[in-house]
DNA sequence: GATAGTTGATAGTTATAAATATCAACTATC
DNA sequence: GATAGTTGATATTTATAACTATCAACTATC
Protein backbone atom coordinates (compact mmCIF):
# COMPACT_ATOMS: atom_id res chain seq x y z
CA UNK A 1 0.00 0.00 0.00
CA UNK A 2 1.38 3.49 -1.02
CA UNK A 3 1.07 5.87 1.58
CA UNK A 4 3.25 9.17 0.67
CA UNK A 5 1.97 11.37 -1.98
CA UNK A 6 2.05 9.92 -5.29
CA UNK A 7 1.14 10.67 -8.87
CA UNK A 8 -2.36 9.88 -7.56
CA UNK A 9 -2.84 12.09 -4.64
CA UNK A 10 -4.96 14.94 -4.97
CA UNK A 11 -2.99 18.54 -4.28
CA UNK A 12 -3.83 20.98 -6.52
CA UNK A 13 -7.46 22.85 -6.43
CA UNK A 14 -9.00 23.95 -9.78
CA UNK A 15 -7.72 27.27 -10.21
CA UNK A 16 -4.06 26.01 -9.82
CA UNK A 17 -4.99 22.93 -12.35
CA UNK A 18 -6.54 25.34 -14.79
CA UNK A 19 -3.01 28.16 -14.47
CA UNK A 20 -0.64 24.41 -14.81
CA UNK A 21 -3.08 23.58 -18.01
CA UNK A 22 -2.87 27.32 -19.18
CA UNK A 23 -7.48 26.83 -19.56
CA UNK A 24 -9.93 28.46 -17.96
CA UNK A 25 -11.65 27.21 -14.71
CA UNK A 26 -15.19 26.82 -16.30
CA UNK A 27 -13.38 24.39 -18.90
CA UNK A 28 -12.15 22.45 -16.20
CA UNK A 29 -15.46 22.25 -14.80
CA UNK A 30 -17.04 21.27 -18.04
CA UNK A 31 -14.97 18.33 -19.25
CA UNK A 32 -15.82 17.06 -15.86
CA UNK A 33 -19.72 17.97 -17.08
CA UNK A 34 -18.97 16.00 -20.14
CA UNK A 35 -17.91 12.82 -17.97
CA UNK A 36 -13.92 13.35 -19.73
CA UNK A 37 -13.17 13.61 -16.77
CA UNK A 38 -13.58 12.76 -12.24
CA UNK A 39 -11.25 14.65 -9.97
CA UNK A 40 -11.65 14.30 -6.00
CA UNK A 41 -14.18 16.55 -4.27
CA UNK A 42 -13.17 18.03 -0.61
CA UNK A 43 -15.50 16.95 2.01
CA UNK A 44 -17.31 20.69 0.88
CA UNK A 45 -17.78 19.47 -2.68
CA UNK A 46 -14.88 21.66 -4.00
CA UNK A 47 -12.80 20.05 -6.98
CA UNK A 48 -9.04 18.66 -5.83
CA UNK A 49 -6.65 17.63 -9.19
CA UNK A 50 -4.08 15.50 -8.57
CA UNK A 51 -0.84 14.69 -11.17
CA UNK A 52 -2.01 12.02 -12.79
CA UNK A 53 -5.65 13.81 -13.22
CA UNK A 54 -3.70 16.96 -15.19
CA UNK A 55 -2.02 14.20 -17.16
CA UNK A 56 -5.49 12.81 -18.12
CA UNK A 57 -6.25 16.05 -19.12
CA UNK A 58 -3.32 17.06 -21.16
CA UNK A 59 -3.88 13.97 -23.04
CA UNK A 60 -7.73 14.85 -23.88
CA UNK A 61 -5.95 18.83 -24.40
CA UNK A 62 -3.90 17.01 -26.93
CA UNK A 63 -7.18 15.46 -28.69
CA UNK A 64 -9.15 18.53 -29.06
CA UNK A 65 -6.59 20.86 -30.30
CA UNK A 66 -4.07 18.64 -32.02
CA UNK A 67 -5.57 15.69 -33.22
CA UNK A 68 -8.88 17.80 -33.55
CA UNK A 69 -11.41 15.24 -32.11
CA UNK A 70 -14.55 16.68 -30.53
CA UNK A 71 -15.31 16.07 -26.99
CA UNK A 72 -18.64 14.06 -28.39
CA UNK A 73 -15.71 12.27 -30.73
CA UNK A 74 -13.51 11.77 -27.10
CA UNK A 75 -16.46 10.49 -25.32
CA UNK A 76 -17.78 8.14 -28.14
CA UNK A 77 -14.47 6.66 -28.25
CA UNK A 78 -14.11 5.92 -24.46
CA UNK A 79 -17.36 4.60 -24.74
CA UNK A 80 -15.81 1.78 -27.07
CA UNK A 81 -13.03 0.74 -24.71
CA UNK A 82 -13.77 -3.02 -24.10
CA UNK A 83 -14.16 -2.50 -19.87
CA UNK A 84 -16.07 -5.80 -19.42
CA UNK A 85 -12.70 -7.50 -20.37
CA UNK A 86 -11.18 -5.10 -17.78
CA UNK A 87 -13.26 -5.90 -14.72
CA UNK A 88 -14.43 -9.15 -15.92
CA UNK A 89 -17.82 -8.96 -15.51
CA UNK A 90 -20.43 -11.71 -15.74
CA UNK A 91 -22.36 -12.32 -18.50
CA UNK A 92 -25.48 -11.26 -16.03
CA UNK A 93 -23.59 -7.86 -15.84
CA UNK A 94 -23.42 -7.44 -19.25
CA UNK A 95 -27.17 -7.94 -19.90
CA UNK A 96 -27.72 -4.49 -17.24
CA UNK A 97 -25.52 -2.78 -18.07
CA UNK A 98 -26.00 0.02 -19.76
CA UNK A 99 -22.10 0.92 -20.76
CA UNK A 100 -21.77 -2.35 -22.61
CA UNK A 101 -24.89 -1.73 -24.70
CA UNK A 102 -24.24 1.81 -25.79
CA UNK A 103 -21.86 3.84 -27.87
CA UNK A 104 -22.48 7.38 -26.56
CA UNK A 105 -20.46 8.04 -23.24
CA UNK A 106 -17.72 6.37 -21.34
CA UNK A 107 -18.90 3.56 -19.06
CA UNK A 108 -17.72 5.50 -15.79
CA UNK A 109 -20.85 8.11 -16.55
CA UNK A 110 -23.24 5.45 -15.69
CA UNK A 111 -24.99 4.36 -12.68
CA UNK A 112 -24.21 0.49 -12.45
CA UNK A 113 -27.03 -1.17 -10.35
CA UNK A 114 -26.95 -4.54 -10.69
CA UNK A 115 -23.94 -5.26 -11.66
CA UNK A 116 -20.49 -5.69 -10.09
CA UNK A 117 -19.59 -2.28 -11.08
CA UNK A 118 -21.74 -0.97 -8.50
CA UNK A 119 -19.91 -1.15 -5.32
CA UNK A 120 -16.86 0.42 -7.25
CA UNK A 121 -15.36 3.48 -7.47
CA UNK A 122 -14.93 4.40 -11.30
CA UNK A 123 -12.05 6.80 -10.75
CA UNK A 124 -9.71 4.08 -9.29
CA UNK A 125 -11.18 1.78 -11.87
CA UNK A 126 -8.18 0.68 -14.57
CA UNK A 127 -10.74 1.58 -17.02
CA UNK A 128 -10.79 4.99 -16.41
CA UNK A 129 -7.07 5.33 -15.61
CA UNK A 130 -5.14 3.27 -17.82
CA UNK A 131 -6.97 4.17 -21.22
CA UNK A 132 -6.73 7.76 -21.24
CA UNK A 133 -5.37 7.65 -25.31
CA UNK A 134 -6.35 6.57 -28.18
CA UNK A 135 -3.14 4.56 -28.38
CA UNK A 136 -4.22 2.62 -25.44
CA UNK A 137 -7.44 1.72 -26.33
CA UNK A 138 -6.44 0.50 -29.57
CA UNK A 139 -3.70 -1.44 -27.32
CA UNK A 140 -6.36 -3.18 -25.25
CA UNK A 141 -8.25 -3.95 -28.45
CA UNK A 142 -5.37 -6.00 -29.91
CA UNK A 143 -4.87 -7.28 -26.42
CA UNK A 144 -7.76 -9.01 -26.12
CA UNK A 145 -7.58 -10.06 -29.78
CA UNK A 146 -4.65 -12.01 -28.55
CA UNK A 147 -1.68 -9.61 -29.95
CA UNK A 148 0.33 -7.23 -29.14
CA UNK B 1 -22.77 -14.33 -57.54
CA UNK B 2 -25.16 -11.31 -57.82
CA UNK B 3 -25.43 -10.19 -61.16
CA UNK B 4 -28.61 -8.05 -61.23
CA UNK B 5 -28.59 -4.66 -59.83
CA UNK B 6 -28.31 -4.47 -56.09
CA UNK B 7 -27.46 -2.22 -53.24
CA UNK B 8 -23.52 -2.30 -54.26
CA UNK B 9 -24.17 -1.66 -57.90
CA UNK B 10 -22.94 2.05 -58.43
CA UNK B 11 -25.77 4.38 -60.28
CA UNK B 12 -25.99 7.91 -59.06
CA UNK B 13 -23.30 10.78 -60.49
CA UNK B 14 -22.10 13.14 -58.03
CA UNK B 15 -24.82 15.66 -58.62
CA UNK B 16 -27.77 13.35 -58.15
CA UNK B 17 -25.56 11.96 -54.65
CA UNK B 18 -25.66 15.45 -53.27
CA UNK B 19 -29.20 16.38 -54.09
CA UNK B 20 -30.42 12.72 -52.27
CA UNK B 21 -28.20 13.59 -49.45
CA UNK B 22 -29.65 16.96 -49.44
CA UNK B 23 -25.41 18.46 -48.98
CA UNK B 24 -22.79 20.31 -51.73
CA UNK B 25 -20.96 18.19 -54.26
CA UNK B 26 -17.56 19.88 -52.75
CA UNK B 27 -18.61 18.33 -49.19
CA UNK B 28 -18.71 14.64 -51.05
CA UNK B 29 -15.44 15.25 -52.24
CA UNK B 30 -14.17 16.38 -48.93
CA UNK B 31 -15.10 13.29 -46.78
CA UNK B 32 -14.04 11.12 -49.61
CA UNK B 33 -10.68 12.95 -49.19
CA UNK B 34 -10.49 12.54 -45.55
CA UNK B 35 -11.00 8.35 -46.16
CA UNK B 36 -14.08 8.61 -45.16
CA UNK B 37 -15.45 7.22 -48.20
CA UNK B 38 -14.35 5.60 -52.06
CA UNK B 39 -16.83 5.82 -54.67
CA UNK B 40 -16.68 3.96 -57.66
CA UNK B 41 -15.15 5.94 -60.38
CA UNK B 42 -15.29 5.66 -64.46
CA UNK B 43 -12.91 5.17 -67.08
CA UNK B 44 -12.78 8.87 -66.58
CA UNK B 45 -12.13 9.46 -63.34
CA UNK B 46 -15.58 10.42 -62.31
CA UNK B 47 -17.91 9.45 -59.74
CA UNK B 48 -20.69 6.73 -59.32
CA UNK B 49 -22.31 6.36 -56.29
CA UNK B 50 -24.49 2.88 -55.14
CA UNK B 51 -27.14 2.84 -52.89
CA UNK B 52 -24.73 0.93 -50.03
CA UNK B 53 -22.56 4.40 -50.60
CA UNK B 54 -25.30 6.38 -49.64
CA UNK B 55 -26.30 4.15 -46.43
CA UNK B 56 -22.63 4.66 -45.68
CA UNK B 57 -22.81 8.67 -46.11
CA UNK B 58 -26.07 9.43 -44.56
CA UNK B 59 -24.28 7.31 -41.20
CA UNK B 60 -21.39 9.80 -41.84
CA UNK B 61 -23.94 12.96 -41.53
CA UNK B 62 -25.62 11.63 -38.09
CA UNK B 63 -22.63 11.13 -36.60
CA UNK B 64 -21.52 14.40 -37.49
CA UNK B 65 -24.78 16.28 -37.19
CA UNK B 66 -26.30 14.56 -34.51
CA UNK B 67 -23.60 13.20 -32.60
CA UNK B 68 -21.52 15.99 -32.96
CA UNK B 69 -18.54 14.42 -33.58
CA UNK B 70 -16.16 15.50 -35.95
CA UNK B 71 -14.39 14.33 -39.10
CA UNK B 72 -11.18 13.21 -37.37
CA UNK B 73 -12.70 12.02 -34.56
CA UNK B 74 -14.48 9.71 -37.30
CA UNK B 75 -11.16 9.05 -38.87
CA UNK B 76 -9.96 7.61 -35.24
CA UNK B 77 -12.94 5.35 -34.64
CA UNK B 78 -12.40 4.16 -37.79
CA UNK B 79 -8.88 3.37 -37.19
CA UNK B 80 -9.95 1.59 -34.05
CA UNK B 81 -11.53 -1.38 -36.07
CA UNK B 82 -9.82 -4.46 -35.12
CA UNK B 83 -9.09 -5.22 -38.95
CA UNK B 84 -6.53 -7.68 -38.35
CA UNK B 85 -9.50 -10.12 -36.89
CA UNK B 86 -11.44 -9.78 -40.06
CA UNK B 87 -9.04 -9.91 -42.83
CA UNK B 88 -6.87 -12.69 -40.55
CA UNK B 89 -3.61 -11.50 -41.49
CA UNK B 90 -0.63 -12.80 -40.27
CA UNK B 91 1.82 -11.70 -37.41
CA UNK B 92 4.26 -10.84 -40.54
CA UNK B 93 1.78 -8.45 -42.16
CA UNK B 94 0.47 -6.74 -38.58
CA UNK B 95 4.40 -5.73 -38.01
CA UNK B 96 4.52 -5.08 -42.01
CA UNK B 97 1.07 -3.42 -41.23
CA UNK B 98 0.98 0.79 -40.36
CA UNK B 99 -2.91 0.93 -40.06
CA UNK B 100 -2.17 -1.86 -37.39
CA UNK B 101 0.69 0.23 -35.65
CA UNK B 102 -1.68 3.70 -36.16
CA UNK B 103 -4.72 5.02 -34.84
CA UNK B 104 -5.36 8.20 -36.99
CA UNK B 105 -6.50 7.03 -40.34
CA UNK B 106 -8.48 4.00 -41.14
CA UNK B 107 -7.08 0.93 -42.42
CA UNK B 108 -8.08 1.75 -45.99
CA UNK B 109 -6.65 4.81 -46.15
CA UNK B 110 -3.10 3.09 -46.06
CA UNK B 111 -1.22 1.93 -48.96
CA UNK B 112 -0.39 -2.24 -47.66
CA UNK B 113 2.71 -2.78 -49.12
CA UNK B 114 4.43 -6.68 -47.83
CA UNK B 115 0.59 -7.68 -46.57
CA UNK B 116 -2.32 -9.53 -46.98
CA UNK B 117 -3.92 -6.64 -48.24
CA UNK B 118 -2.02 -5.48 -50.85
CA UNK B 119 -3.59 -7.40 -53.07
CA UNK B 120 -7.31 -6.20 -52.02
CA UNK B 121 -9.89 -3.80 -53.13
CA UNK B 122 -10.23 -2.07 -50.03
CA UNK B 123 -13.89 -0.65 -50.81
CA UNK B 124 -14.86 -4.19 -51.37
CA UNK B 125 -13.53 -5.34 -47.90
CA UNK B 126 -15.73 -5.80 -44.79
CA UNK B 127 -13.56 -3.70 -42.66
CA UNK B 128 -14.68 -1.05 -45.16
CA UNK B 129 -18.15 -2.14 -45.91
CA UNK B 130 -19.84 -3.51 -42.39
CA UNK B 131 -18.28 -1.00 -39.57
CA UNK B 132 -19.78 2.25 -40.68
CA UNK B 133 -21.19 3.08 -37.61
CA UNK B 134 -20.19 2.91 -33.74
CA UNK B 135 -22.28 0.42 -32.78
CA UNK B 136 -21.27 -2.14 -35.42
CA UNK B 137 -17.34 -1.19 -34.07
CA UNK B 138 -18.19 -1.91 -30.36
CA UNK B 139 -20.23 -4.90 -31.50
CA UNK B 140 -17.15 -6.69 -33.20
CA UNK B 141 -14.92 -5.89 -30.56
CA UNK B 142 -17.19 -7.66 -28.40
CA UNK B 143 -17.38 -10.31 -30.61
CA UNK B 144 -13.37 -10.75 -31.00
CA UNK B 145 -13.83 -10.35 -26.75
CA UNK B 146 -16.18 -13.65 -26.91
CA UNK B 147 -19.57 -11.99 -26.17
CA UNK B 148 -22.46 -10.49 -28.23
C1' DG C 1 -15.89 37.28 11.00
C1' DA C 2 -13.24 38.92 7.16
C1' DT C 3 -10.72 37.71 2.89
C1' DA C 4 -9.94 34.62 -0.76
C1' DG C 5 -11.47 31.00 -3.40
C1' DT C 6 -15.11 27.93 -4.64
C1' DT C 7 -19.75 26.30 -6.40
C1' DG C 8 -23.29 25.69 -10.40
C1' DA C 9 -25.74 28.32 -13.83
C1' DT C 10 -26.42 31.44 -17.60
C1' DA C 11 -25.06 34.48 -21.03
C1' DG C 12 -21.70 35.91 -24.21
C1' DT C 13 -17.48 35.52 -27.11
C1' DT C 14 -14.16 33.41 -30.25
C1' DA C 15 -11.84 30.28 -32.96
C1' DT C 16 -12.32 27.20 -36.54
C1' DA C 17 -14.21 22.89 -38.60
C1' DA C 18 -17.43 22.07 -41.94
C1' DA C 19 -19.50 23.47 -45.77
C1' DT C 20 -19.86 26.18 -49.97
C1' DA C 21 -18.68 29.01 -54.18
C1' DT C 22 -15.98 29.56 -58.01
C1' DC C 23 -12.43 28.39 -61.34
C1' DA C 24 -10.10 26.59 -65.78
C1' DA C 25 -9.27 22.03 -67.57
C1' DC C 26 -11.25 17.71 -68.56
C1' DT C 27 -15.07 13.91 -69.64
C1' DA C 28 -19.56 12.31 -71.18
C1' DT C 29 -23.52 12.23 -74.28
C1' DC C 30 -26.29 13.70 -77.93
C1' DG D 1 -18.51 19.59 -82.01
C1' DA D 2 -21.73 21.60 -78.80
C1' DT D 3 -24.02 21.24 -74.26
C1' DA D 4 -24.02 19.54 -69.74
C1' DG D 5 -21.59 17.71 -66.12
C1' DT D 6 -17.28 16.56 -64.10
C1' DT D 7 -12.48 17.13 -62.18
C1' DG D 8 -9.08 19.06 -58.48
C1' DA D 9 -7.68 23.32 -56.35
C1' DT D 10 -8.20 27.59 -53.89
C1' DA D 11 -10.71 31.12 -51.68
C1' DT D 12 -14.63 32.30 -48.93
C1' DT D 13 -18.53 31.81 -45.96
C1' DT D 14 -21.13 30.00 -42.09
C1' DA D 15 -22.55 27.50 -38.30
C1' DT D 16 -21.36 26.25 -33.89
C1' DA D 17 -18.36 23.73 -30.59
C1' DA D 18 -15.21 25.18 -27.41
C1' DC D 19 -14.15 28.35 -24.42
C1' DT D 20 -14.62 32.44 -21.22
C1' DA D 21 -16.85 36.00 -18.22
C1' DT D 22 -19.83 36.98 -14.73
C1' DC D 23 -23.13 36.02 -11.06
C1' DA D 24 -25.07 35.23 -6.17
C1' DA D 25 -24.59 31.52 -2.89
C1' DC D 26 -21.45 28.68 -0.55
C1' DT D 27 -16.70 26.85 1.59
C1' DA D 28 -12.04 27.36 3.33
C1' DT D 29 -8.38 29.55 6.07
C1' DC D 30 -6.41 32.96 8.86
Amino acid sequence: METSVNTKTPIYPIRTAAKLLGISIPTLRMYEKEGLIIPHKTEGNQRIYSEADLERLRCIRRAISDSKISINGIKTIYSLIPCWEVVKCSEDDRKNCNAFQGHEQPCWTFNHPNTICADRDCKECDVYTKYSECGKVKGLIKKISGFN
